[in-house]
DNA sequence: GGAATACCGATTGGATCCAAAAATCTCGAG
DNA sequence: CTCGAGATTTTTGGATCCAATCGGTATTCC
């Protein structure tokens, strides 16, 4: 990590940006006013501009010339696609952790599935750090940081994610989400290889079919009103 | 395609500092004046900057606070460690277009490569264009958007790709590649979705490598002067 | 009464202005 | 002659200005 590498504006004003899209502070489909963002995070508009192409490059807005800039509406066939596209580069970075990680490393996978047990106390938003902290640590046993930053790019390629999604739904899939990341530090732990890709490329898998539905209930009901 | 999205200036801006420095035209290293690229453009400096954004975003061009923009200059390991994804991601490619690639797809496909062929008859860049070509059209047969698009980003990730490698580089690498690519065509052509997977992540992976060691002695040779 | 059109408010987009920061140059001291 | 402090120049960054465009509304014509 830099030490600070002399923080740039814009990027931190992308950062916040970002930040409130994928809250739901900033809902889906919502459009963004240069203006009101300038006068919100307490900027001109110009560094609002410079983020939101950035935001616009990461895919998580839309934006049309001389219209301005919308939330993007993901269609449940792109979020499929997408996890299919997750699913395999998980997979991979599961598989190469295999042969990296280390005992430490196993145990910081248990304590941070702890937190996504059903059963545990979180403070809200906790359950979806956890979520994240339980992936994030598997990219690090990679043992490569492209890999890791491709997947966090596509991660962020949705004002809805997987984290989100995993913190507000009903308790059977967060059950099912604490078993499958078992699964997968177990197969981690007995070193094989094909197992952990397969496990997790099913638990990535599997995620994505759940925000997919979650799309499609919502575009529902937002027509219905 | 869209007939012509109401086409924004700060895209194609970006689109022709791209084009600038994947042409090597502007050269690997080198520092991007937004008051040079402004006049050589004929635009102001604010959507050079946002365009600059956006090359930012897509990891071409480094932007440091203050000290303005150069064309990254890739280290070998992340070279590596980035075809090691780009493998991943089209071998995935390849398996998925087994099943789905028609009689006119292979057809394609050999017309494809055979501009690629060593005696070929090629004018400048036509090389270039047909290695991309062929890798095109299989992130096509594969039927899956996502894909394409991040594979076609991590491309753009680097000044100096392969595809730019392969038209100058020696004929041993380009008849190297043909072959290879000929191994993949009957892979695909058998529906053997494993050995089609297999060859191509070690198409991409052998090229990858060869793009590293250009990086490698580039490097060296730009510290000798 | 309906549809086409012209106007008006709101918002974005490009250009310009000025301040802040960094690199370079100059001058002086050791 | 070298090193360092200060001034100068260059370049970026944020704010502001004005034109271009879009959506909506009202008006007019058929």
């Amino acid at each position: 990590m830099e030490p600070t590498p002399a923080s740039a504006l814009v990027d931190d004003t992308a950062a916040a940006i970002r930040a409130r899209i994928m809250s739901g502070e900033i809902p889906i489909g919502a459009q963004l006013r240069q203006a009101e963002l300038a006068k919100t995070l307490g900027v001109s508009r110009t560094p609002i501009r410079e983020a939101l192409r950035q935001l616009q490059t990461g895919g998580l807005i839309e934006v049309v010339p001389h219209r301005g800039a919308v939330v993007r509406v993901p269609a449940p066939w792109d979020v499929r696609e997408t996890y299919e596209v997750r699913a395999e580069l998980e997979g991979m970075a599961c598989e190469r952790a295999v042969s990296r990680i280390t005992g430490d490393g196993l145990a910081e996978l248990r304590r941070a599935n702890d937190a996504v047990r059903p059963g545990a106390i979180l403070s809200d938003g906790s359950s979806t750090a956890a979520n994240d902290e339980f992936h994030t640590l598997i990219h690090g046993f990679a043992g490569n940081e492209r890999l890791a930053k491709v997947i966090k790019e596509i991660n962020e390629a949705f004002p809805r994610n997987v984290s989100a999604l995993v913190l507000q739904d009903n308790a059977r899939h967060r059950e099912d989400n604490f078993h499958e990341h078992e699964r997968i530090i177990a197969a981690l732990e007995t070193g094989d290889a094909e197992t952990a890709r397969r496990e997790m490329q099913a638990h990535v898998l599997s995620a994505g079919e759940q925000l997919a539905r979650w799309y499609e209930r919502r575009s529902a009901t937002v027509f219905k009103g």
